[in-house]
DNA sequence: ATTAGCACTCGGAAATGATGAGTGCTAATA
DNA sequence: TATTAGCACTCATCATTTCCGAGTGCTAAT
């Protein structure tokens, strides 16, 4: 079987899938001839998309159906079918407007990234904020809380903050706190958190540091509090995938809904999307999760200077408007980029 | 209409709810006798149920199906039918189980608590944050990132972290931050945020403190970050809904899930039991909210000494296990509330 | 190579009917 | 007088049937 195919089963073949995208209804010869202006008789169309579906392009629900693309009618769309085109006046609009970071922490910037997302797209808007052990220590601070109860404060480069609780053996006074925590910012000082980590290791066993026990337990204590959290994750929008006609029965919403609630599997199929620079585009089945069964996902990453900080995009039916969605999603990364630039 | 119920009403009424709550659907005078040791026949119960309908306790969907509970009913039901009862004991393992803050910040540790609660009443579980402005603020950090960046971080009593980022139009040194939050933590230690914002104002217009450049810059600086954010919301446990037949209409449940993404008028909802110390119970349409019809809502306050922190609980259907619900919420608040203990 | 024509398929909507849980009312009963 | 048995009636639910038409594949004509 040739897998060459003439221009003008292309053309069926992506007059289908842009009906198909807008209709969400099984195409029928007749339709495709009507709504798009070739001058080709259904039964030639027929004929066509008889061969589309013996080479997997097209699938028939039942004998008396339209028919429906399949994943690889999608992905070949997205790849070869589909022009770059531009983002629409009114959605560069949206995307800017949502971008500012005075008065607001990193996580919330992601966290309305997401909501900008779904809103722009009407799908799903996802975004996984910056892996912190992958991030360079900027800061980090001791505060004494109730008790034998420490927060541990860290800064990465890139501005965002995690906090931990601690609870020490040790009484420390606030003033140990804030030597053993000049102390630490000297010792670990542009480092990334994995360096730190081993920076750490290497120092509690380094006999020398013992000479000063206050010391030696802080080693201890910033050990502790190295995050070992994985990512967080944002998805906003999941109402809008209820009005997909797609997903209109119950037990398919259930499995969407729990998928998403179990964010744990998500970030491993984003964290692919990571190493791979720009757009990333999954649809159906090539995730190789059962739960993302009919829906696509596109990613691109987001980075300062070239350190990659994290992964953002849009989670939608295989039907997605690819065409409108992928320059949204690649615009926003830029945006969001240019956003954390911390110089 | 006398109001006053007969013993053997009460019955009636107590076993037509709690068959409802587990079986969803309406119960017919037969199944009344059947499963609940009433030696009554069912014509008997059936006039019985006929003057529980007059009066409000009960409708039916239709002339030949049986009847429901009303929402006046389930009020009933908890205010007066339903007894005391404990926490099962495995019930209050699974919560303690969860109860550690070591090694989290406060965030986590509400959202965990929001997971666990929709684990073990299998509904869903809902964490409102403290209320950052309420709290004493324990601690102030401006760290210099990139730029004319500045990053603020805030700590409170109760342990939780607030940071944001300033753009300032001064170029600070390093040194600069040191000293303004220096002066700050000591101006500001001990004061609630209202009372720092308030504190602020005053300080900025008092002409003594002028003489130093810096110095004011700084209380300008802090003034910006003070957070603004409205309290923060947990919510899960959402496809535990998905699960209850009362919403298998995608319609219904649409109106739902769009209701929970929009968190804000829950909010207002949930700073109503803010001020009422203990548990706090909502009943279908007595929330006000329209979307929140069929739902009921179960809060308690959580607080260290005898200051309210916020509200956790949970929501389900109207139809409930209140007898079950209503004492892990209770317990839940009370072990969040000794674990937040700052002394 | 394209197209008109036609028999055929099959899902979906509408119509029909049987089933049975549940009701309200009345008259008999304790 | 309160309770209950009996009975006619109601109405959602489910299975069955029928009908319709969109869409197909094939063949023969252009």
């Amino acid at each position: 079987m040739r897998d060459n195919l003439t221009e003008r089963s292309k053309q069926i073949l992506e007059a289908i899938i842009e009906d198909y995208i807008v209709t969400a209804e099984p195409v029928g010869s007749r339709t495709v001839t009507r709504r798009h202006g070739l001058s080709l008789s259904p039964a030639t169309v027929r004929n066509v998309m008889a061969d589309l579906e013996e080479m997997g392009f097209l699938a028939s629900p039942h004998t008396s159906a339209g028919r429906v693309p399949t994943d690889k009618a999608y992905r070949l769309y997205v790849d070869s079918l589909l022009g770059v085109r531009k983002v629409a006046r009114e959605e560069r609009e949206e995307i800017r407007k949502h971008c500012s970071l005075t008065g607001k922490d990193i996580g919330e910037v992601l966290h309305e990234t997401s909501r900008m997302l779904s809103s722009v797209s009407h799908y799903m808007g996802i975004v996984v904020a910056p892996h912190f052990a992958a991030n360079v220590l900027r800061h980090l601070e001791f505060v004494k809380l109730g008790g034998r109860r420490i927060l541990v404060i860290l800064v990465s480069q890139s501005g965002s903050v995690q906090n931990k609780i601690v609870e020490t053996a040790d009484d420390f006074s606030s003033n140990d706190l804030v030597r053993m925590s000049n102390y630490l910012n000297e010792l670990l000082a542009g480092l990334t958190i994995a360096q730190v980590r081993n920076r750490l290791l290497e120092e509690m066993e380094n006999a020398k540091t013992r000479y000063d026990a206050l010391l030696s337990k802080a080693l201890q204590l910033s050990q502790q509090s190295l995050p070992d959290k994985d990512s967080e994750v944002f998805i906003e929008g999941q109402s809008n995938i209820l009005e997909l006609p797609e997903f209109a029965d119950v037990g398919r919403m259930k499995e969407i809904f729990r998928a998403f609630e179990e964010k744990g599997q998500l970030v491993g199929l984003l964290d692919q999307c990571l190493g791979a620079q720009g757009i990333n585009i999954f649809i159906g089945a090539e995730s190789r999760l059962s739960q993302m069964a009919g829906l696509s996902v596109i990613t691109s990453t987001y980075m300062t200077g070239r350190n990659t900080l994290g992964v953002l995009g849009v989670i939608g039916p295989t039907r997605m408007g690819y065409a409108k969605v992928i320059p949204i999603v690649d615009y926003t990364a830029k945006m969001v980029s240019r956003l954390l630039e911390m110089e």
